[in-house]
DNA sequence: ACGCAGATTTTCT
DNA sequence: GAAAATCTGCGTT
C-alpha cells in the first residue's frame, strides 16, 4: 500500500476534529508479514474526548494499566479488550498526559480481502470496531505503537466533502449516550449501523 | 422487525 | 460481584 502516513501533528489536534479528519484516511496492517497485507477506508469512527467525557476509558483522569496508552503520544495506538472476546482499535489524540482518543468502528475493505475472509470466517469484514480488528489481525500485542510507520499505520485517502459526513450518538454505550461524537460517511454501505 | 441472553475476561467497587 | 466503547443466535411480534 502506498501513500504517505498521517503524522503526529494531525493527531494533537481536539479528538472531534482529527475523528472528522481521520473518516476517507486509509488503515494498512501488515500483521502477518507485507505479503497478507489487509487494509481498509475509514467509514466510520467515534470521539472519545478526554477525562470530562463520561464515556471514555479515562473519564475522570482514571489512569491505570489499562487505559495508560491513552496518555501516550498522539498518533499511537490504543487496542483494548472487551465483552470477553472482542478488541478495539483507538487512534490516540491531543497532548500527551490528556487520555483522548478515536475508535475506529468501521472500513471499506480496500486490499487483502482474502486475508480477511480467511481471519473472519464470515462477512461482513470490517463493519464494527471488534470486527475490523479481526480482519486486520490487530489484538493487544499491537496496543500502544505509533501509527505513522510498523505494523499498523494510517495513510493519507481522499478526504470527503463536509456534506458527506453525518454525525449522531455513539454506540454501544451507557454514559453520556447522547452525546453526539460517532462520524460515518452518509452514502458509505460499509458503516456498522445506517 | 425487535428484544434478550450468552460468550468470556479485565477492571474496578 | 457487576459492568463493559461487542456481536451472534434464537426467540417472539
Amino acid at each position: 500500500m502506498r501513500g504517505s502516513a498521517v503524522q503526529a501533528k494531525f493527531y494533537a489536534r481536539p479528538t472531534e476534529a482529527v475523528a472528522r479528519g481521520l473518516l476517507g484516511q486509509i488503515l494498512v496492517s501488515d500483521v502477518g508479514g507485507r505479503r497478507r497485507q489487509t487494509a481498509g477506508r475509514i467509514v466510520e469512527v467515534e470521539a472519545y474526548i478526554g477525562p470530562q467525557d463520561p464515556a471514555c476509558h479515562a473519564y475522570g483522569h482514571r489512569r491505570t494499566a489499562r487505559t495508560e496508552p491513552l496518555y501516550g503520544p498522539p498518533g499511537t495506538a490504543y487496542v483494548y479488550f472487551t465483552y470477553g472476546m472482542h478488541w478495539c482499535l483507538n487512534a490516540v489524540t491531543e497532548l500527551p498526559d490528556y487520555p483522548a482518543a478515536v475508535l475506529i468502528r468501521a472500513l471499506e475493505p480496500i486490499a487483502g480481502l482474502a486475508t480477511m475472509q480467511r481471519r473472519r470466517g464470515k462477512e461482513p469484514l470490517c463493519s464494527g470496531p471488534a470486527r475490523l480488528c479481526e480482519a486486520l489481525g490487530v489484538t493487544g500485542k499491537l496496543n500502544g505503537v505509533s501509527l505513522q510507520h510498523g505494523l499498523l499505520r494510517i495513510v493519507e485517502g481522499k478526504k470527503p466533502k463536509p456534506g458527506d459526513i453525518v454525525t449522531g450518538p455513539r454506540i454501544g454505550i451507557t454514559q453520556a449516550a447522547d452525546w453526539l461524537l460517532r462520524f460515518y460517511l452518509k452514502d458509505s454501505p460499509f458503516v456498522s449501523r445506517g
